[in-house]
DNA sequence: CGTCGTCTTGACTTACCTCAATGTCAGTGG
DNA sequence: CCACTGACATTGAGGTAAGTCAAGACGACG
């Protein structure tokens, strides 16, 4: 298990690691297993960590007040992300299925492995792009309307789980409608309304509570990304 | 000037740069000096850049649609911020003040300064601060009603920017009004609204445009975590 | 001390939220 | 295999926070 989910890390950073930097993964690495709908928590939780995501899918949500959360970010299989200690607004890490993660302590991950510079190098590039989605988002939640939002939703989740199908692109979201409103800063009802729009207008297909076809992806773009 | 700046630099990773890391440091960087009101411009523009702010105030700000913008994070002199090249948003660095920059292309940096555990660790924890607050960022406009982000922005300012002054925080903002709004995902008019609000309510007060003094520091924590 | 851009204030509109009722799905046990 | 159940999703009606539009006031320059 262990020696697997550690292999299954170093080749999503395609960046190739030697046996003393594996061994060196495998002695920091704490491996945690989450059924759905559960919370994980790492020992090592005074620290910075960076969670490799080995199976399933998750969601990192803030807790603001009692009843509102915000998703800031969705994580699948072979995805890292990074967990802060000490954030003024409390993350917890939420399974959305069965989830096997790996965790790290980021600060002496670097100092061990910094060696071997492409495997920082790759940690990096990973963390930076995790800036970026992180910034994509706050654009998103504060300067788009709730079709731009939703449209955007869907073509993301397309190129991140999404299977081709001629033409179209078949989904699974393994997240329900209360956790897509929290992650775009809306709520349930309006998720509803606008994918009943898409509906109408020809633009997904829903199959039961968690399947979508996205039929016209042309008319989705434009809806994702339009002044207005 | 360019040693002076890279001086700068270094001293602000607060960690140990040694003489051969400081020739490389001042080989890569470029540095780029901008006058109050216009944007940067980097040679290097299709890679990641990290860039430091030896001087001034600056915004990086997304801009959609013909009208919309939206400010992902201020940057103050001695703070770091990472532009990408292929963001799909076209992100620019703007000026508040006249600013002197440093460019490094991330990369490179990592590259030639791994050997450097210290440093390279020291920019870990500086881009991973930067994630935490873009994620903090997205909470505040997903979920968060105008009063509390207009009351966390200026403990965010007064923290950043502010000198304490018997009790009382003074504030000299060197951002307008329309692009506080644009930082919070709200309209100008709003932003005024709550500022009066505030100011009637006796948390702050204001002298002339860019002068705010915190003054009720307890209340204004209280306004910037309300759940409700 | 006048001028222009920025800020404030007010009246009105709207996109999204809230509340509430109904409908649908998926899992469970008969 | 189908009826039952509870959670989840959809739909509608009405409310509200924030946006829009427009008029003045103010402050920072010359």
């Amino acid at each position: 298990m262990r020696d697997e989910v550690i292999q299954q890390f170093t080749s999503a950073l395609s960046a190739n690691v030697d046996g003393v930097s594996f061994a060196h993964l495998r002695e920091l690495g704490e491996v945690v297993s989450v059924i759905a709908k559960e919370t994980a928590w790492f020992q090592e939780s005074d620290n910075r960590l960076m969670v490799f995501v080995a199976e399933g899918a998750a969601k990192l949500a803030a807790h603001v007040g009692a009843d509102r959360e915000q998703v800031v970010a969705f994580a699948f299989a072979g995805e890292i992300l990074h967990l802060s200690p000490a954030s003024p607004a409390s993350y917890e890490l939420h399974a959305l299925t069965d989830c096997h993660f790996v965790a790290f302590p980021t600060d002496e991950l670097v100092q061990t492995l910094a060696v071997n510079t492409r495997v920082v190098g790759a940690f990096f590039e990973k963390t930076l792009s995790a800036l970026d989605r992180a910034r994509e988002r706050a654009v998103l939640v504060g300067r788009k309307t709730a079709q731009e939002r939703t449209a955007s939703f869907l073509l993301n989740m397309a190129e991140r789980i999404g299977t081709p199908r001629k033409g179209a692109i078949s989904l699974t979201l393994p997240m329900s409608r209360q956790e897509i409103a929290d992650s775009l800063g809306l709520t349930i009802e309006t998720i509803s309304r606008q994918l009943t729009r898409l509906r109408e207008s020809g633009a997904i297909l829903t199959r039961g509570r968690s399947g979508i076809e996205l039929l016209d992806l042309k008319q989705l773009r434009e809806l994702a990304s339009q002044a207005r």
